[in-house]
DNA sequence: GCGTCTGTAACTATAATGGTTCTGAATTAG
DNA sequence: CTAATTCAGAACCATTATAGTTACAGACGC
C-alpha cells in the first residue's frame, strides 16, 4: 500500500492555520476548505498537537492555531506526525532459518529499504511550511 | 499506510532462483523458505512474470526460474513489479476550490512529493539483485 | 494416463482508512 | 449563571488492501 493521504490534509491545515497568522481557525472552517468532516480534522490535530505543531482551544473565538513559526516546520515534521515511522512493512514471518537465502534477506534488505526512506525523508525535510504557504501565494498571484 | 511486504517476499523469491542458477523452483520450495502458501508465491510470481523478470512452467520438473541477468535486475525493478506506482494517495476530493489554500495546496504537495519518491527510487536503483545475494553469501560465510 | 506443477477463482480474516453521529466537557460572552 | 460555541473523542459503518486458505481446472512430461 502506499502512503495515506493524511500527509496531504495536514499539509492543508497547517498552511491555513499559516496564513491565519496567530488567530486561532474552527475545526469546521478548516473541514469546509478540505472538503472532509470536522471530526477526520479533529483527529489529525491531534497527532499535530502530539507532535507540537498546533494548539487547540475550545469555546467561542477557540480553533486552532500554530505554535510553531512556519520556517522552521518542514513537511518532513508532518510526514511523520501523522504517518507510521516505518515505510515498509515486513512479512509477519521472518524467512525459514534452515535456508541461507531466507534466512538473511531480510536483514540486507533492512539496509537498502533504510537507505531509501532516509534519502526520501531528505527531500521532505528540504521544503519547510513557509516555502508551501509561499508557493500557493506565488500560484494564486499568476 | 505503508509499503507492503510483498517487495520483501519478492526479493526474497527473486534470490531462491537467482541462487538457483537456471534450474526452476517449484512454489512449494519457495513457499517454504518464505513460510507461507504457495499460492501466495504464485500470485506475487505472476507479477514478476508480467514485468518480465521470471517464467513459470508447470508439469513435472516445472517452477519459476530467472529470465534476466541477476545483474541487470535492480531493486527498483523488483518493487515496481509488486507495488502500485504512486507511494503518496491523495484526498479523493481536491481542496475546495473557493479557498487559495484548498485550490492549489495538492499541485504543490505534487511536485513535493514527486521529488520524495524520484529520491527514494533512486537509492532502489542503485543495488542489483546480484548484489543482495552477494550480500547474502557473505553473511552467511561468516 | 498419471503424477506434478502452475493458474486462478472463491472465500475468509484482519487491519487501515475515512467518514458519520452523538455525547460530554471546556470556555467565553452576555 | 446561562447560553452559545468549540473541542474531545467514543462508537460505529463502509470500503479497501493484504495475506492466507481451499479447491479445482489446465498444462506438461514421462
Amino acid at each position: 500500500m502506499s502512503i495515506s493521504s493524511r500527509s496531504t490534509v495536514a499539509v492543508h491545515i497547517l498552511g491555513l492555520l499559516a496564513v491565519n497568522g496567530g488567530s486561532p481557525v474552527t475545526s469546521e472552517t478548516i473541514a469546509e476548505s478540505v472538503r472532509t468532516n470536522p471530526v477526520v480534522v479533529r483527529r489529525i490535530l491531534r497527532t499535530l498537537h502530539e507532535a507540537r505543531l498546533v494548539a487547540m482551544q475550545p469555546g467561542v473565538g477557540g480553533g486552532a492555531r500554530l505554535v510553531r513559526d512556519p520556517n522552521l516546520i518542514t513537511i518532513l515534521d508532518i510526514y511523520r506526525a501523522v504517518e507510521r515511522e516505518n515505510l515498509f512493512s515486513l512479512p509477519e514471518h521472518s524467512g525459514n532459518p534452515a535456508c541461507p537465502i531466507g534466512a538473511n534477506v531480510r536483514a540486507v534488505l533492512d539496509d537498502i529499504f533504510e537507505a531509501a526512506q532516509t534519502a526520501m525523508e531528505e527531500v521532505m525535510a528540504k521544503t519547510t511550511l513557509a516555502q508551501v504557504t509561499q508557493s500557493i501565494k506565488q500560484r494564486v498571484a499568476s
